[in-house]
DNA sequence: CGCTAACTTGACAAATGTCAAAACATGTGG
DNA sequence: CCACATGTTTTGACATTTGTCAAGTTAGCG
């Protein structure tokens, strides 16, 4: 009885994440079966570097980062996976040893699904196939725009093109950021050190283009940033 | 006639590509239709950064470079496209413009396969859906190096790990590395300078890890590389 | 040969990181 | 509400890394 309403709760958190809406629902009850819900703590490592997948997650609730790891702690920040999100579904595909790991940035819910289960489906779904496709280019995607600000820009300009990207619209010429986590995580994701981004803020201040009061920024002049970048 | 016998080479072609050994043929010559080749010299063009893309591509002859273009020219090559491998599908799956450019580094034969051409096919052949899942990871987990040797570590760093990838095998102390390419090429790919390179080369000779002799570096110590990635 | 392109070297400049200290914020218990 | 402890952010002085520019040098090739 408690399992198979365990089963249901999670089949039910599976069809509402966007990946599986157009499965059908029978499929999405069968995967349920394979499916665990884990519960992770704030600092909490899910899988380390070097660690062997045997699936991929989806994050329910809380907040997941993805980092490169370093001797002296270091870590670069690559992404913050937030709920709804899926994540390590290329590392799976492939079977090599991640090359990043996870850490939860606060208590987290997160969804891990065997390859088994999805591996299943895909033959008997190509539209899944196609989604998921989808999904993983878009991560790539992100991660050529990622290398393209890491090794074209200077900081100035990765983080003018951060704000950029925080744009309620293409356009406006002035609004508000809220910054989505500490200034240190912010510049981690940025490639840049604490101190680096502090001073960035500060010139771009200078410079009028905007105003910075704790985690919000208000943009006064986007055409400006937008110069920045050439 | 002279129709019906190029559909067939090009039939014949598609199916020497990896990704395809496995597809009905029948499919194979259905899909051959609708699929060109394209002739690009040297220097030429094949998409720009912006364009949008309808397809993706197969190299059969040649080389083609992916790129990030820069106003002064200084550009940065993400990767060196060899024959029998494909490029472009994450961009078509997104349909966002591209956010590279591809240039053929000499003459070279590529095959154009459109858009539909393909999502038909994903629709009947589950198994193709998950060798360009497969691929697609593949490209996704090269960036991630990519990105962390980028953003992780130095020149030098970056030049041992080169060799090292370059290793016939691993645990071989000794072995000659032929550079693919003219040492700008692989300057840029490293995300260095033409300069940077060559002193780091230097630095690594003096320090008695490697000698160099044109294209040709010959790894003394491959142990002692292992040891500057810390 | 002699020309062009590729590569190297040196002197220098610019960008970014490092370390340490100070300033600021935030939350807690008295 | 204060005082303290803790964690985050800023600032300054400095070191390091890497890029830039200009001038050589070398190497391939007609």
């Amino acid at each position: 009885m408690m399992m198979a309403k365990r089963s249901n709760d999670l089949a039910e958190a599976l069809r509402r994440v966007p990946l599986f809406s157009k499965v059908e629902p029978d499929d999405v009850v069968a995967m349920a079966e394979h499916v665990r819900e884990l519960h992770v703590e704030r600092g909490e490592i899910l899988f380390q570097k070097g660690d062997q997948p045997h699936g991929f997650y989806i994050l329910l609730e809380g907040r997941i980062t993805l980092a490169f790891p370093s001797e002296q702690g270091t870590e670069r920040i690559l992404e913050v996976i937030k709920p709804g999100e899926s994540f390590g579904e290329a590392l799976m595909f492939l079977g090599q040893p991640y090359p990043i790991f996870s850490q939860a940035g606060v208590d987290s819910r997160v969804l891990d699904i065997p390859e088994e289960a999805i591996t299943n489906l895909l033959d008997k779904d190509c539209r899944l196939a196609k989604r998921m496709l989808a999904g993983i280019s878009i991560r790539l995607h992100e991660l050529i725009s990622n290398l393209e600000a890491c090794s074209m820009r200077s900081s100035a300009q990765r983080v003018a093109c951060m704000l950029q990207h925080a744009a309620p619209s293409a356009g406006t010429q002035e609004y508000d950021v809220q910054l989505p986590a500490a200034k240190h995580i912010v510049a981690s994701q940025l490639n840049l050190t604490p101190e680096t981004f502090s001073r960035v803020l500060h010139v771009l201040t200078e410079s009028g283009l905007i105003e910075v009061s704790g985690r919000v920024i208000k943009v006064l002049n986007a055409e400006g940033l937008r110069k920045l970048q050439l």
